[in-house]
DNA sequence: ATGGTCGCGTACGGTAGCGTACGGCCCGAC
DNA sequence: GTCGGGCCGTACGCTACCGTACGCGACCAT
């Protein structure tokens, strides 16, 4: 009895946290509209009881959600696009376009999917949304700026960056290409490199990115 | 008395296509999961005892439409990439992009973005999803193939091109840029363009596009 | 030990939505 | 006219949720 009490039951009470870290993965599964509060305390082990204690409402629940979530992105796109040593810049694009598109991280994808689906619909979660994409084509910019791309031209790139990224996760193209892997660094070739239109070779050319593979 | 059944209650009795294409307004606006079979019915002023006359439950109604879209995209996406006069390719390329990836239509783009969102959790949904974009990818190819890409190289730019226009339409980049006219068609020429490794004039090239402006 | 508070369980009323049963109206066939 | 079937309204039971009220045990301080 004792046992179970320190095994199995240490008396963690959850905290706002934990109903937030779960309302993720709920959302990851199913969107916005199948985050219910009874559903996610039945995940929690817990009942109802304990989320309004936490929480006002479910809108409540969301916000902090849409908070939590707003902060994480922020803080992982001025990680990924930071540049540690000069020269780099080329390669750290290649990197964006790789994590984001890569079929890994999973979970994080359709988060960004969920959020964009209720931001829709919500004007709050819309100006998060525009908060986020805001700071990121900035992000994605000046990585292209620093590689010698004109303005306009950085913009357009990094747009059809962010764009490609986003859109590819919402199509079904396996039965298109049997080599997905070549289609996708051709493609991260095309968003990456300049357009050449000086004749002189310019310096997005990519010698060997210690991303290519995997 | 008269008049009013013939004017105002013609005594039009709701179809099965009625009630799908009210599904397809009501997806638009609030996805698969807002669409509810009584509200439907309140929106075409008639009672659930109508919709399970025409349809045995809610799941057939969503295959329906699942079925309608299916039909409509196919004919449309053939419809867009069909090349009347030789030497127009490069135009219906550009066009494509347009068509999916500017403001109007903004309907038929939201029913795409929910049916994909749907597709992420039903399988039957995310068959018809597949078929669909194998269909447009193929169509696309063979755009590029037609304006003298090579196949790996037109496969990538294929994929690169939905995947934009289904992307764009998820990010909010009203902060970002002012002249987003010009952002689009500089990703326009982009994705549609040779890569020029060649050092001739690749026909890529795009003189002048009925479609540049508007 | 006792009172208080934190954290949660239980129970309840209320709404929305699904699917069913059945009844009624209208309209053409005969 | 009447009869039958197409089409729809009404009413009902059921489940899933939301949010609230309240109670109860665990733990802490005094």
């Amino acid at each position: 009895m004792r046992m179970e009490n320190v095994l199995n039951k240490p008396r963690v009470p959850l905290d706002r946290d934990a109903w937030i870290q779960g309302a993720m993965d709920v959302m990851a599964e199913e969107g916005v509209a199948g985050l219910r509060v009874e559903v996610l305390a039945k995940r929690l082990k817990v009942t109802k009881g304990s989320f309004y204690w936490h929480f006002h409402d479910r809108r409540d629940l969301l916000m902090a959600v849409l908070a939590v979530w707003k902060d994480g992105r922020i803080r992982d796109i001025i990680k990924q696009t930071r540049v540690q040593h000069p020269g780099e810049e080329l390669d750290r694009i290649h990197h964006v376009i790789d994590v984001y598109s890569a079929g890994r991280n999973r979970r994080g994808m359709l988060i960004e999917l969920a959020v964009r689906d209720w931001a829709r619909r919500d004007p709050d979660a819309a100006a998060i949304v525009a908060e986020v994409d805001d700071i990121r084509l900035r992000c994605a910019r000046d990585l292209f700026l620093a590689c010698g791309v004109p303005f306009d031209e950085a913009s357009s790139r990094c747009m059809l960056l962010y764009a490609y990224v986003f859109g590819i996760s919402l199509m079904v193209y396996d039965r298109f290409d049997g080599d997905v892997a070549r289609l996708k660094r051709d493609i991260s070739d095309l968003i990456a490199h300049s357009s050449r239109n000086t004749n002189e070779d310019s310096p997005l050319d990519r010698p060997g990115s210690k991303l290519a593979e995997h």
